[in-house]
DNA sequence: CCTGTAATATTATATTATAATACTTATTAT
DNA sequence: ATAATAAGTATTATAATATAATATTACAGG
């Protein structure tokens, strides 16, 4: 019975093609898994059905979204995955203009670095120049982290508006995901509002053991922040001392260089 | 009429949800089209009618896998499509392997290195560790070329059995990417068989003016190739003398070092 | 300002996805 | 080895859901 709803939205009520998300809410729960599943744990994690997890992981599979062992009987996560990615970022002038400047940057000083865009209460590192050996997650495009706690989601909040910046905070689901993560909201909306004062977003071991973040927000022409560039580097190499003195003014021009490109075109 | 055809799939009938295919198709305009675009272009590029367009385009805005302009009314591709990037990365263990040895190869010699995978009658670049400027495209991961002109699809197939091969090129779309393309089918053939002997495939301006591109395979323990390392050099700086004295050989190694860890865990 | 074109919203209809069930294949314990 | 249990696969009748025709609204070009 589709009954109608108090909150009902009028119009995606039929334009609403439930099947395609449905869809992808099974490729969604190979993400967050991170292993192959079976039949049985595909219904579990996406809360379809046995004959709905069924119908839809053969249909990824026949489409080339999931690949299977014939063996063990489980899906994987398809190449043809990788299409998405090509996608996104091949018509994506942020994108386009962004990967010259980070490898230049790269390059000159001998270090990783990456852009990441937010979504939601996430940020997803969309251009990866990786540099050195790192955790294998930390090289992969698409990763997602939370935004209050990286240096990245920082510097992206310092430059929206406020509220916004208050409301992604508030929305977050802000567990520690290390023994020093800052998660009460005063003290992260304090972080955002440092990191607007100096122009780049740190973050000592937020997010990662060792690891020292620095962040600085590419801006559209009113000043809104559309991505952050970012470097890494690690405890005891490097000091905060340090990271502050010579990274920070990296990331800062990097960004800035990127803005200015971005805007010269159109607008 | 669903008339019951001659060559039907007796199972795949209803166990394929045809909806999840179409939401796909129109992403897959996406990708194929390069720019954004409006319901009638994308009805028009999906074979889909002006409501199925509709009802198809609202559905993936809605899921945040098409951004849309308010303004032009048109669609393009939504940053959320990045997550399929890790979800296929993060989870395969030749990635894993490669990411660690491509990263120390490129930073050791300087250069460009790229992990390649078969797809058809394609190859799909899923790793890329940049390390000079190039077309923006060369840079992005998900980007697709022709197998049989590409030093990686060259050194997948050499590494795959001769019918396999043989099939591929005969499937392949052969159309001349530069004005050196060698498009005839045994002339394909023998520079896989060449590559073969070789243990490298090696591209001469094949797809891309000046590009010299050298790469090897990667093999699983029954010598089938499973994906390639690849390095782009360009003319004049590079001769084709000096790219296979001292490209070929570290391409060779580098797969052959995520070969031997892929064999050492698993199997 | 008018005209043609594209986008958006609405609705009745039947095609298509659904979910119950039966069957087959693997895995595990005895 | 064999049985028992669990998971995956295939089939089908049913109704729910996607469909496509149409009406309305917004935009772009002359």
């Amino acid at each position: 019975m589709p009954e109608t709803a108090a909150g009902e939205r009028p119009k995606a009520e039929t334009l609403f093609v439930n099947s395609v998300e449905k869809g992808f809410r099974v490729l969604e729960a190979f993400r967050t898994s991170g292993r192959p599943l079976g039949l049985k744990e595909i219904a579990a994690a996406t809360g379809l059905d046995k004959s709905a997890a069924q119908r839809f992981s053969n249909t990824l599979h026949e489409l080339g979204y999931l690949a299977k062992d014939p063996r063990t009987r489980r899906y994987r996560p398809g190449i043809r995955l990788m299409d998405f990615s090509f996608t996104y970022l091949s018509q994506n002038r942020l994108a386009e203009i962004a990967v010259a400047r980070l490898i230049e940057a790269g390059k000159r000083y001998q270090t990783t670095i990456n852009l990441c865009e937010l979504i939601d209460t996430e940020i997803i590192y969309t251009i990866r120049i990786p540099h050195e050996r790192a955790s294998f997650v930390a090289t992969v495009p698409g990763r997602r982290m939370p935004a209050f706690c990286t240096a990245g989601g920082t510097a992206i909040l310092a430059f929206r508006p406020p509220e916004e910046a208050a409301q992604v905070v508030d929305a977050s689901d802000r567990r520690p995901l290390t023994d020093h993560t800052i998660v009460e909201r005063d003290a992260v909306l304090a972080r955002i509002a440092r990191a607007r004062r100096q122009g780049y977003g740190i973050g000592i071991e937020q997010s990662l053991p060792r690891e020292i973040s620095v962040a600085a927000p590419v801006l559209d022409n009113n000043g809104r922040a559309l991505a952050a560039v970012q470097i890494p580097v690690y405890k005891p190499q490097w000091s905060v001392r340090e990271a502050r003195a010579k990274i920070a003014p990296l990331v800062m021009e990097t960004a800035r260089s990127i803005s200015g490109s971005l805007m010269g075109s159109d607008g």
